[in-house]
DNA sequence: AGCACGCCGACT
DNA sequence: GTCGGCGTGCTC
């Protein structure tokens, strides 16, 4: 009888979806489901993850290569994140191993490198000899490899450049030397040396008045007797050196211990506790969010509250509620470095209990990080949607903030939603979400209104606030009043009458660059990008063309491409041209610009808020992150230039989408005691988005657009599978995508529930010359839709990207 | 993913 | 004839 296990290695490859067998070695025989062990694959040594045991009666039937080693000193997976792992990939269509990826710190636990010697049999003289009357330079990469084997091929690249390559080549082909696979261990503790006293401070004291000629033996053992302890990396403090540390050690008088290290990069953020009385608002949706917790069972709250009344505290307290009874909490935030804010409150609340994952931690930060939650060291993880993974034993709360923004959508396989991952954790470990937002997604809306979510309302701003008044100004009307300025007249004496009063203004335009393409006026030509089916972008820093797919830099040409003729022109307008335009019609006005480009460094957005909210400047003006979640109370006027520039696009979230952009921008205005204005320019002001949007009327929006949906059939009423094809030839994409659709309508040909809608090429259709052919499957519900799909091994191949519940149908 | 194996064209 | 191009298939 011998025990096998069912591993699954941890590589990126589609085309691998099976667990391969492993014999356990005795002295790991502990070695269980969920486990990450090291492993023999091929000629490599990789990661992988015991998902199975198997018995097998008669041992010995097939030959199976053990287990080398394992990763961890615990089982990683527990029973939850397996579960999760196992629902995760069967409902978003993805291989067990990429569901799993998800929960461990970094892409790999080990980093496989090859390292090369000299074949045993091999008589190295007379090669040598042989060789270098063929090949002289091969012969020198071998004696180079004889006297440092085994020598790592990165070594011998900086030894003798890349060409060496070719040498390995030749000299692993005829045997002469051979690879070795080395895996070395990734993301595990950092330890340093902490010296401290072996007798207590009297005896020490005696002992230094012996010591009197070796000052540095004294200078240490005072310190020591003063600080209790020192790390070996702050020798210097005590002015000594590592030579006496030693001679004490030898001498019995101090011990070295190895502690290990928790780096912690937002260790040094502020504590200060903040006592924040609680509104009556606040206070009722606090009072039914704790007998759920009480009960440890999962219940989900949509919360909706309007920007400005308050969110946050709730969350705080909730969280603070959960952490009373000794449970963890998982904060989920959009998008971390836009919600500073919010991390700074939970710091501010509970201090070293906050742990923040980061998308700039490095892997050992990050498994340090998480370290600390496994170990319950600390209780609150906060940060985008990669932290619902965080290995969390006890979680009683999980807070999604904003829970309607997209980006909780994964957009890479595999590709899962932050909400349904959450929803299906908590109710494995019975807690309690809140997921809250001004504007929440169509799809929670519904499901609240199914009784799946229970609502909580917040309807006031804090403080009374009131919110904004709204003008919608028909850029139709002004064109006709021959006013051509990408400013309206009513958004003009609005950003006059603020700055007059001393008081700030934000105006959003949702494209970066100067001109959002280049035209011939005499062809009609449109400069694209070569790779990508996107016109190219002009920047007037360094006045050239920009793919913002791609990111390719091309120069402006001086004759069309086409026609030859000199009549290239820049139309549309994006950020940097607003900029000039503001400047010009308001020489004294001091603009900040804020968007991908200026915003490059780290902390670029929170220099150019802080600066903002410090009255550094009189207009903030920028893409969609100028409206995202900060509080600059002196704000009285928004500006929205291109409110419906997203409402054109074909794709059926569109009017959602610019609602909540609406909302949310409005939102900054009049979040002080003063009263707020806002402008919206529109060439749709009577679509019933931007309508409700001015009226921040989530309601009546709702009504409208739940109807649309039903008719179309689309989420939340039906289910959405959207699968790409990729290839190198836009025929060939044509041709997979129209086989893949004959072959499912053959297999659902009695359901009538399924509709099939495509191929079409994607709205864009190559980037990084990929053609890309789009298919929708529409149904009232998925289940079969996937199994016909895996059965069909679309699952499995490399050209097909499967997006289960796609945020967008483009 | 890597890496071997294997079948074709461009060279000594 | 050999070297090296890349297409295919396998890894317990």
């Amino acid at each position: 009888m011998q025990r096998i296990a069912q591993v699954l290695i941890n590589i990126t490859t589609k085309n691998i979806n099976k667990a391969f067998s492993y014999s356990i070695p005795d002295h790991l025989d502990y070695v269980d489901a969920g486990w990450r062990v090291l492993v023999p694959f091929g000629n490599r040594k990789l990661e992988g993850f015991v998902i199975d045991i198997i018995i097998e009666e008669d041992s010995n039937r097939i030959e199976l290569k053990p287990i080398i080693d394992i990763l961890d000193n615990d089982k990683w997976f527990d029973e939850h994140m397996m579960h999760t792992a196992r629902w995760i990939s069967e409902y978003y269509l993805c291989n067990l191993v990429d569901a799993m990826r998800l929960f461990i710190p970094g892409k790999s636990g080990v980093k496989s490198v090859v390292a090369y010697s000299v074949e045993m049999e091999v008589d190295t003289e007379t090669t040598l000899v042989a060789l270098s009357a063929k090949y002289p330079e091969y012969s020198q990469v071998l004696s180079y490899i004889e006297t440092h084997s085994p020598i790592l091929s990165v070594k011998l690249e900086k030894k003798f450049g890349p060409s060496v390559l070719k040498a390995i080549r030749y000299l692993v082909r005829n045997k002469i030397i051979i690879a070795e696979s080395i895996a070395k261990k990734m993301g595990t503790h950092r330890y340093k040396t902490i010296m401290s006293l072996l007798m207590d401070a009297e005896a020490t004291r005696e002992q230094i008045s012996k010591l009197a000629k070796k000052p540095a033996q004294c200078r240490l053992l005072q310190y020591l007797i003063d600080h209790g302890q020192l790390a070996s990396d702050e020798l210097k403090k005590s002015n000594t050196s590592h030579e006496t540390v030693k001679k004490l050690v030898q001498d019995g008088l101090i011990k070295l211990e190895k502690v290990q290290v928790v780096r912690d990069s937002y260790a040094d953020i502020c504590k200060a506790k903040n006592d924040i009385s609680l509104t009556a608002e606040q206070q009722q949706v606090l009072e039914k969010i704790m007998p759920k917790m009480e009960a440890r069972k999962f219940q989900s709250f949509l919360l909706h509250g309007i920007t400005g009344s308050g969110k946050t505290q709730v969350y705080i307290e909730a969280v603070a509620a959960a952490r009373q009874k000794n449970r963890q909490a998982i904060v989920l935030v959009p998008e971390i470095a836009l919600t500073s804010q919010i991390v700074s409150r939970f710091k501010a609340r509970f201090g070293d209990d906050v742990v923040v994952m980061h998308s700039k931690l490095s892997t050992g930060e990050r498994y340090d990080a998480w370290q600390r939650l496994r170990g319950k060291q600390a209780g609150i993880v906060i940060g985008a949607r990669s932290a619902i993974f965080a290995p969390l034993p006890d979680v009683g709360i999980i807070i999604m903030d904003e829970e309607h923004e997209f980006t909780y959508k994964q957009e890479e396989t595999p590709r899962y939603h932050t909400r349904q991952v959450a929803i299906t954790r908590a109710t494995l470990s019975g807690a309690v979400v809140i997921m809250g937002s001004a504007t929440p997604a169509i799809e929670t809306y519904f499901q609240t209104q199914m009784g799946q979510h229970t609502l909580l309302l917040m309807s006031k701003r804090i403080a009374n606030a009131n919110l904004p008044a709204v003008t919608i100004v028909d850029m139709r009307e002004e064109l006709r009043k021959k006013r051509r300025s990408v400013i309206s007249l009513p958004l003009q004496e609005l950003l006059q009458e603020t700055i007059s009063r001393g008081e700030q203004a934000i105006i959003l335009l949702n494209r970066r660059g100067y001109a959002t393409f280049v035209m011939c006026r005499e062809c009609g030509h449109i400069v694209r990008c070569k790779h990508c089916d996107i016109s190219l972008v002009y920047h007037s820093v360094g006045k050239k063309l920009k793919c913002h797919y791609c990111q390719c830099i091309e120069t402006v040409p001086d004759i069309c491409p086409e026609c030859n003729s000199r009549y290239i022109r820049f139309f549309g307008t994006g950020t940097q041209k607003l900029q000039e335009e503001i400047v010009t019609l308001f020489p004294h006005i001091r603009v900040v610009r804020m968007d991908q480009d200026t915003t490059g460094g780290r902390m670029a957005y929170d220099r150019i808020l802080e600066a903002f909210a410090k009255g550094e400047y009189d207009l903030l003006l920028g893409t969609q992150m100028v409206a995202k979640g900060h509080d600059v109370k002196n704000v009285t006027a928004v500006g929205i230039i291109a409110a419906d520039s997203i409402l054109n696009l074909p794709d059926f979230r569109a009017a959602e989408r610019v609602y909540a952009l609406l909302t949310q921008a409005a939102g900054r205005a009049g979040r002080g005691d003063k009263a707020g204005k806002v402008v919206v320019q529109t060439y749709n002001p009577e679509h019933y988005a931007v309508q409700a949007g001015a009226n921040q009327d989530y309601q009546s929006f709702y009504e409208s657009e739940i109807v649309y949906r039903k008719a179309l059939c689309y989420p939340p009423y039906g289910q959405i599978i959207k699968l790409t094809v990729q290839a190198k030839e836009e025929s060939m994409a044509r041709n997979q995508a129209e086989q893949i659709i004959k072959e499912l309508r053959s297999l659902m040909a009695e359901s009538k529930t399924v509709e099939i809608i495509g191929p079409f090429p994607a709205p864009i259709a190559k980037v990084n010359d990929i053609f890309r052919m789009n298919i929708i499957i529409k149904a009232k519900d998925l289940t079969n839709v996937r199994a016909y799909i895996t059965s069909m091994g679309l699952t499995i191949r490399p050209d097909v990207m499967i997006d289960v519940e796609p945020v967008s149908i483009m």
